[in-house]
DNA sequence: CTGACAGTACTGACTGGTCAGTATTGTGAA
DNA sequence: TTCACAATACTGACCAGTCAGTACTGTCAG
C-alpha cells in the first residue's frame, strides 16, 4: 500500500502474473492450478490463501484489465471538450492500451468468452461498461452537432466489435501493426457515423 | 443424404440437434455427454458410434453452421454484378442467417471461443474464411470504382467484428431487433468505406 | 529480556467427485 | 448369420480444492 517499486513482487502479485501468462495462453479450462504454482514458484495453498477459487482468480485478472482500459479512456478525454474529439481520443486510448498489453487483451477478448454462465455475466458486464462509455461520448457528439443522429447503442456495440476483432487478429498474428490499426480503423469508425477527421 | 423430410430424424441428426441445444446454452465444458444422451433419448454408445469424441461432435456443429452461412452468402450474390451491391447483399444474407439461427449463432460466436488450442485453430479458420469472403467482394468494389481504395483486410475484419458483436448482443437480449440491425448496422458499415446507399 | 501466545503467510501431500471414454452385450433388418 | 447400430454398466485419470502443519513476526505480561 505505502510501498515503492523496488520491492520484490508480493506472492499475490506473482500469482496474478503467472496466472495471466498461462490463462491468456491456454484458456481457463486448459490451465491447471499446478502450472500456475510452478510458473510462480509458490505453493498451491498460497493461491487459496489469496483467492477463494480458480474462477475468482481468473475474474480478478479480467477486472484488473477492464479497470485499466476504462481509466485510460477517461484520462484521455479529460482535457478534451465534449464532441467528436472526445470520441476520437477515447478510441485512441483504448487501442493504445490493447496494443501495450497483449496478454491481458487476449485474456479479456478471447479466453473470457464461452466459459459458462458465471463468466458470461462478467463478460457482459465489462462489455456493456465499455459500450456505455462509447455511447455516452457519442451521444455528446450528437447533441453537440458534430455528427448526425444515429442509434448510438448499436453504433457503440458495432465499434466495440470492430475494435475487438482487429485487436484479436493482431494478438494472434502480430498484423496489422499498431500504426496501421490506428490509421485505418480509427478513420473507418469515425467515417461510419459521417465524421471526417 | 438422399432422403426427404418426412422421415423420422436419424440417430445422428438427433444427436446433433440435442448437442446444439445444450452446447449453445451451456458451453462446451459445462455440457455433459449424459445430458445430450438424455435430451436426444439415445445412448452414450450411439454418440461414440457416430462421433469419435466430444470435441469432434462440437466441431461438427461449428462446421455445419459455417457452411450454411457461407453458402447463403454465395447464393445471395449470384445474381448481382460485381461491385458494392454484392457486398450489400452478402452482408444482408449473413445477417439474415444469424437472425434465423439463433442457437447456432451463439455456438459459433460465443461458445466456440476461449476453448483451448484445438478450437482456437478451428475458429481462426472459420473467421478467416468469412473475412476473406468479405475482402474479396470489397476488393471487387474497389477495382470497380464503387468505393475508394482502403485496406480491405482490416475493413473485412472490422466489419466481421461489428456484425459479431451486434449479433451476440441480440442473441443474449433479443435487442436490437432484426430490422433495426439491418437498418442501422448495414448503412453504418457501408458508410464506413464511403459508400452511400 | 524472555517466553507464552497469537496472527499472518505459506506449504504440499492428499482426497474425492466427476465425467469422457470403453467393454460388452443386445437386436433387427437384409 | 451377419453386421450396422444401439444400449448400459463400468473404469480410471484427472485436478480443484482441503487441511494439518511450518515459519516468521509482533506483542505484552512478568
Amino acid at each position: 500500500m505505502t510501498e515503492q517499486s523496488p520491492e520484490p513482487p508480493s506472492t499475490r502479485e506473482r500469482i496474478l502474473d503467472a496466472a495471466l501468462n498461462i490463462f491468456s495462453a491456454k484458456g481457463f479450462h486448459d490451465t491447471k492450478l499446478d502450472e500456475i504454482v510452478a510458473e510462480a514458484s509458490i505453493s498451491k495453498g498460497s493461491i487459496y490463501f489469496h483467492f477463494p477459487n480458480k474462477e475468482k482468480l481468473f475474474i480478478a485478472l479480467v477486472d484488473q484489465f477492464a479497470d485499466v482500459i476504462e481509466r485510460r479512456a477517461r484520462e484521455a478525454i479529460e482535457d478534451e471538450a465534449p464532441g467528436m474529439d472526445r470520441v476520437r481520443v477515447a478510441l485512441e486510448a483504448v487501442l493504445e492500451t490493447f496494443a501495450k498489453y497483449r496478454r491481458p487483451a487476449k485474456l479479456l477478448l478471447v479466453q473470457a468468452v464461452g466459459l459458462g454462465a458465471v463468466f458470461e455475466r462478467k463478460r457482459m458486464e465489462v462489455t456493456d461498461r465499455f459500450a456505455l462509455l462509447i455511447q455516452t461520448y457519442l451521444d455528446e457528439a450528437v447533441a453537440d452537432g458534430s455528427i448526425a443522429p444515429v442509434n448510438t447503442h448499436i453504433v457503440a456495440h458495432a465499434w466495440m466489435g470492430a475494435i475487438y476483432s482487429v485487436v484479436i487478429q493482431w494478438v494472434y498474428t502480430g498484423e496489422p501493426s499498431r500504426d496501421e490499426i490506428l490509421h485505418t480503423l480509427l478513420p473507418l469508425l469515425l467515417k461510419s457515423v459521417g465524421y471526417q477527421g
